[in-house]
DNA sequence: AGAAACATGTAATCGGTTACATGATTAT
DNA sequence: ATAATCATGTAACCGATTACATGTTTCT
């Protein structure tokens, strides 16, 4: 699996940027749903790729603001990632505390399990939001990070997975939904017996 | 995010099992899609478990195989796990490797691309194919685990997202190839750059 | 007035993986 | 023969998160 050294130069590799600009891209960009990496832990990983000459920075004073670190990609940096590049990647992992709890849905309240199933949709309808607005180039602001082809790519796969979840759960949330109801009479004698032994 | 502590109870809670035991089901059944625990976490987790007087034990002695120590959730264990799923689930996390070295395709020789789309289908294919034997009631073995309605669909919603992220690659993966067909020519002087600078 | 954004960094802690240790049985 | 399955457990290690520490400016 990718460590958060490697995601700092892939993200160094398309343009210099500060330990705080790497953390935006990969929270804001496509790169948000499927990488994930703390300050705590690509400022240590900077430091760490700097002492091995994978990348090089100048400190950036600007008025009114903190002082910058500004990183640079090396040749020998350029090398290193082409090298994890070069090996095979890791299996996706994905991790749903959602889906989890699904599967115990008996033992959650009925109305508790719709409200779940909102918010999961509101979660993945807001993740779209966010794939569209950096993916439309913006005519206005120069900030927004121009997205080449794979880029678009990455961002419209997981557009795409986003749109059959929720299509997935609207159309069969009903079968979670459903045993609670149906079983709302003997629901009552389970909930006493889950509570009470 | 849940713990494998608590993966440990919510599997219990659907019947006795042994460390092992628990190891199978969430890397067989459609848990696999959603959840992972190696042994090295799953047994201290049950250790502790009965410690706090969660889940109780006893050993099984087996002719031919070694002794298992056969877990119960206790009383406390059913609560504790009812105060789990009262919690607000955490966020889904997904990670992949292939997407991230997806968006540096233009650092990665062609035929290398496509050989990873194919093994990225191949790899979805094989979790549908699992999730697919393990939803359909076999006839003939009782040791498959019988899924109630929550669980199929839990299992059903891995299904869907991974028909449409094997859709999406099929579909759009010439994208991403052609990309690097396209710049054939011009690609060598590039590769030359990369390497060389 | 107060929150949010900008900006970097460290220390404590944590949860979990990997590798090791052991060993019989069954399937190929 | 050899690999895989069954079965439990520990120790070393690791990567990463969380919280803390600090301080200005801009937005609401």
């Amino acid at each position: 699996m990718v460590d958060v050294k490697t995601v700092c130069l892939g993200v160094l590799s398309e343009g210099a940027a500060s330990g705080y600009e790497i953390k935006k891209k990969i929270e804001e960009g496509p790169y948000s749903l499927f990488v994930d990496a703390s300050y705590g832990s690509i400022y240590p990983a900077l430091t760490r790729l700097a002492k091995d000459g994978f990348v090089e920075f100048h400190t950036a004073e600007q008025d009114g603001r903190p002082d910058k670190k500004i990183y640079t990609i090396t040749q020998a940096g350029r090398l290193q990632f082409l090298d994890q590049l070069a090996r095979a990647p890791g299996d996706d992992r994905y991790r749903s505390d959602f889906l989890f709890y699904i599967v115990f849905s008996d033992l959650i309240a009925p109305q508790r399990i719709s409200e779940m199933i909102d918010e999961q949709i509101a979660r993945y309808r807001r993740k779209i939001q966010m794939i569209v607005d950096c993916t439309k180039t913006s005519t206005r602001s120069a900030d927004t990070q121009e997205l080449n082809a794979a880029g678009r790519f990455a961002a419209d796969h997981g557009r795409a997975i986003l749109e059959a979840a929720i299509r997935h759960l609207e159309e069969n949330r009903h079968l979670v939904e459903a045993e609670a109801l149906m079983s709302r009479e003997p629901v009552r004698a389970s909930a006493a017996q889950t509570a009470g032994i």
